[in-house]
DNA sequence: TAAAGTTGACACGGGACGTATCAGACTGTA
DNA sequence: TACAGTCTGATACGTCCCGTGTCAACTTTA
């Protein structure tokens, strides 16, 4: 196992380094994406841990065209060599995993698993503009974590996310 | 029109007058049921705005089948009178609503619809829960209102709800 | 007592979803 | 350069979901 490669990838403006993640699902603020390998200018950009769709489905256990098709609903996008093939990030696969646990677990429909990723998106990111609006009252930031947390924990999700 | 009636209702021990709302989904703290007509010591009490399922089918315009499948699934909790038939109040009424919008309008199937309910139950319990804790500083309070309101807004729910 | 309600079961048609396959063009690696 | 793999777009199939509809046997309401 541990099929990773090396590819020339598409040199996005939107997100920085790692394929996917914008979420298009507005009020998205989350970042998390770690700075490293900054662009060195040219096009060549060295990324690792990066697969293409039949690794991924074999990773997945998935169709690769059921891959396909939740990029064509937006439920997930992954990044893309130069030459247009996807390249699914680790993140990617956890969010496919986490797609798969709202179908096959809790029985959404496609439909109800977009409803559900961009209520958790903007959970997420509402939970972040309390966080630092509120940074000069600790106390209310405490109790709003707190909160929050509990909010996140009363929706089911699985441990990974 | 405005078909309502005076039913002798069951006495139950949790929710006080109106029926439907306990929304078995934890967390809830909501309440907003005007506590008008206390009980009058005896079995008798007068409950306005409620209709059987067969006025509230063709208020709805929807199958009497549909409320009760419904219902079996957890979706709704109408009252029942002493003699069992169920009872739709107002409120149960805008959450069928708000059922066939999360249905028909974004496509959500009933499982999705289920968790959605919940999210938005937790959500509100949540906010208001955040919202006591806070008493003490108004401006916390304050900025949590806003962003909590932004984000039922980003929920893409109907007006009325 | 008649009309309308209850539960439980079964069935039907349309649509959603995962999977599968095809054709024709392109990409990446050896 | 050859070839395996991927791309898009389309079509199709089996299974399941969902709203609707109906039935039987019984209960409640007016």
């Amino acid at each position: 196992m541990r099929q990773q490669h090396r590819f020339r990838v598409e040199n996005r403006p939107q997100d920085q380094v790692t394929p996917s993640r914008p979420e298009d699902t507005d009020l998205s603020t989350a970042g998390g994406g770690h700075p490293s390998n900054a662009p060195t200018g040219g096009q060549m950009i060295e990324v690792e841990g990066v697969y293409i769709i039949s690794v991924a489905a074999r990773i997945l256990d998935m169709h690769p065209q059921t891959l396909r098709k939740y990029e064509k609903l937006g439920l997930i996008n992954p990044g893309r060599t130069i030459g247009m093939l996807r390249l699914y990030s680790i993140e990617d696969i956890k969010k496919v995993r986490l797609i798969r646990y709202l179908s096959d677990e809790l029985g959404l429909n496609l439909a109800g698993v977009q409803f559900a990723l961009a209520a958790f998106d903007n959970m997420s990111a509402i939970k972040q503009r309390i966080g630092s609006r509120l940074e000069g009252i600790p106390a209310a930031q405490q109790v709003v974590q707190e909160e929050m947390d509990l909010l996140f924990e009363s929706l089911n999700l699985p441990v990974d996310r």
